[in-house]
DNA sequence: CAGCATGATAATTTTATCCTATCGATAATT
DNA sequence: AATTATCGATAGGATAAAATTATCATGCTG
């Protein structure tokens, strides 16, 4: 089988026509250079070099092999670079999968943020209920994920980005009694709408205000964020609406939003990656990116 | 140093995204794969694969080294379709010197029947004396030449094309007194024509005609066979005329040409080359090719 | 003819590569 | 929770590839 080597030893005999500078400048012994001339000809099944007293001479198909040999010996080298290029941060492409209650308010402010300080930076956005988050993460069809910590899958690695209280959204009407802060014990359960199966934020809903057991709960799932608050400024329920949807949704919906009393609950946003992956710097980088992108969203809210 | 043994186990991971797998497609063990997928990784500095439970994952370099690096060996698989391919008989370039005195009447006649037999074969003319022909060929900058024998030269190999017959052509008026046919001695030195130095006909002409000592030449060297039959033909002299020449000259010059008596002198065309050149077939191939050409420009001439 | 240069060859050592067997870790099953 | 199966990594020893040094044969050169 025709080796690189051969062809590197080809490509200096090619240019130094003399087998003895060729294994100088391949800096190896003339025997071994001649030994790998010759079974690469062998390989071929052709002469590539005519031997003579006065030096060496390419035969026509030594000659007509050497350019696309050294095009073989460049592209090869370019693979070294390619590959120191490739090993910076958050550099080249990268798959994020994002939690539907995140995606909408956190990417406005995460992606100019992304494409201002790692230009070089080909991000692919996927929003994904969060067992698929950890699955594709998982297989490798994404390199890490925002989700809502805990995950109880302990083959990934995580760290927080920040934390996002809850509170509690209704119509801003007179029908609808809210106490400000309130306790989870005074939110009405038969007014309480929630996300349909499948969003973490629909269970850690229910966690805050399901503590009293025996309450009812409103039996529909909106399928988005956007839904589910639009029907609660109709006056069609309350829900409990994450801080960092806050700012977003009450440009696009008159409601009102009050506080949990102290301690407030809340749910723990992070980012998940294999363990394996060997992207520490760039997962570092986008979480510190993140946690930034988070303050500023979260900043001058109530 | 990176290895295009290595390349293949990595295609072949990329492939089957599992070193068991790969390992068997590439009939090797799969520690063996592993460790040249590791060497790879250490010798690029960069990690190429994700190893996971289930299978494999190209990391985002991986994937990015990957396409470049299938390019390249499907570059190499076609060196051996490239070298099969430049194996064949008179295909490609050929690099063929002429004396002269034979290239502009054996050229008409044997590069149509090249082209027409071996039209994958890209000839190179150069009309050279011999010493140009003969170091050309020695030191690579020709593939073979015809000359005529013998040369001096016993580095080259040489076979004989055919036999070339010397007649005599004097202007075709009443002034010149020629037998037919005329013996050597009957020529008259004194309006003997000669090409200029270096031309081995001329020698030729003056032991063909020398042999008796002390007759002197007329002192002019013409600088080709056309211009020295030319000449002849306005009544400046005689020459020698090799047969080759005498159906194209004859059609251009009025001229009186006779033969010699027997033994008719002659001289010895011959196809030269060197004898590690490795075109053997090819040297064959043309040889034959060349003597056909010139018995057919020889038929029906006296 | 002697001396030089060139590439090939020989004998040996070093380096690569491979294989079998086994391990450790994870995932799936019982 | 223990068992089994799968997967890639590791260890040890054998084999093959490639290197080195020393030498040779040959053809030029003076």
């Amino acid at each position: 089988m025709l080796t690189l080597r051969q062809m590197r030893y080809f490509d200096a005999l090619a240019t130094t026509l003399h087998f003895g500078r060729a294994a100088k400048m391949t800096n190896v012994s003339q025997p071994a250079l001649s030994a790998q001339i010759m079974e690469m000809e062998a390989d071929l099944g052709i002469r590539l070099v005519e031997r003579g007293r006065a030096g060496v001479i390419l035969t026509q198909q030594g000659e007509a092999l050497l350019p696309e040999i050294r095009a073989i010996l460049l592209s090869v080298d370019g693979l070294y670079d390619r590959a120191r290029q490739s090993a910076g941060v958050l550099e080249g492409r990268l798959r994020l999968g994002i939690i539907p209650t995140v995606a909408p308010y956190l990417v406005p402010t995460l992606i100019p943020m992304l494409r201002t300080r790692y230009p070089k930076l080909d991000v692919e956005l996927r929003e994904l209920l969060t067992t698929g988050c950890i699955e594709d993460v998982k297989h490798g069809k994404l390199d890490c994920a925002i989700i809502a910590l805990p995950h109880n899958d302990d083959s990934l690695r995580s760290c927080t980005l920040f934390e996002d209280r809850f509170l509690i959204a209704s119509a801003d009407d007179e029908n609808t009694v809210l106490y400000s802060p309130m306790t989870e014990a005074q939110v009405d359960m038969d007014r309480l709408l929630l996300l349909e199966e499948g969003h973490c934020l629909r269970d850690q809903a229910l966690a805050v205000c399901g503590s009293t057991a025996g309450r009812r709960v409103a039996n529909y799932g909106a399928t988005s964020m956007a839904t589910l608050l639009q029907m609660v400024s109709h006056g069609m329920g309350i829900t409990l609406i994450p801080e960092i949807a806050v700012r977003d949704e009450r440009t696009r919906n008159r409601m009102r939003i009050v506080p949990f009393a102290e301690p407030q609950p809340s749910r723990r946003i992070g980012l998940v990656w294999r363990p394996r992956s060997g992207r520490n710097n760039d997962q570092e980088a986008l979480a510190a990116l993140v946690t930034e992108a988070a303050a500023q969203l979260l900043s001058k809210d109530a």
